[in-house]
DNA sequence: CGGCCATATGGACGATTGTCAATACGCGAA
DNA sequence: TTCGCGTATTGACAATCGTCCATATGGCCG
């Protein structure tokens, strides 16, 4: 079922993979890290996280944003709601304003998706 | 021009972020980012990056892997063009088939941005 | 209490995405 | 050269996304 000609005696089938019974990650498993990437997808979030993350504690105010960011405020809530949907920033309410705050645990795991065994290292088969 | 209010003479105004003059990600910087983390943002492209990053040399052919991952053909040469324009991976045509390398140099931008500022770091001003 | 201000939500709309069936392309083998 | 097989492209379509305007919500301050 998973290849069509194996069951074949051709012993010159498989010359295109050597070996070629990798495991795959599981789906769940992609789905999960997916979700951190698509989070990330965007420019504005990109440039939100990476203010949020450089201001003290990590914790900043979002009231000067639409501005420096030129984007309209119900746009700037749509990505915050987004980032913070995905886990990657807590939201607390300081008196009349929200402050934000980077969750850098939330991206361990997309941190070591992205440390992929060095070439020639053949973890699989 | 950058923001609205600062030219007022009141000095309470900043009450909600003291010295919020953390400077931004450029746009240009910001959108290159994206894009490789929108490439990113698919379950199926990372199960591909994973399943040819374990293999031998960081390359495999893709013969198996609609099967493998039950999508169509198409589906998966889509993803693969994908993949290859935002730069993550190489095409080699060996013989008959195709081969697709991993590129790890093309995640260290990336890999950097995660790399975000220890909280109360505050790099910024 | 009443009004203001920061933020969130609903509705709408154009753009992009992921998928497949059908088809075209390219290369090796017979 | 012609056939077969692996791969790429086209066209179509549903789903999601990013954006805005208009409006709702909720907490301070006067």
């Amino acid at each position: 079922m998973t290849t069509t000609q194996t069951d074949r005696s051709d012993p010159a089938v498989d010359v295109c993979c050597p070996g070629a019974e990798c495991e795959l990650l599981p789906a769940t498993d992609a789905a999960v890290l997916a979700d951190v990437f698509k989070a990330l997808a965007d420019p504005t979030r990109i440039r939100l996280l990476r203010y949020l993350a450089q201001s003290e504690a990590g914790t900043a105010c979002a009231c000067h944003l639409p501005d420096a960011l030129g984007i309209s405020q119900p746009t700037l809530s749509f990505h915050m709601r987004k980032l913070h949907d995905t886990g990657l920033v807590t939201r607390e309410q300081r008196g009349r304003w929200v402050h934000w705050t980077v969750r850098p645990e939330s991206l361990t795991g997309v941190r070591s998706f992205l440390d992929l065994p060095d070439p020639g290292a053949s973890t699989c088969c």
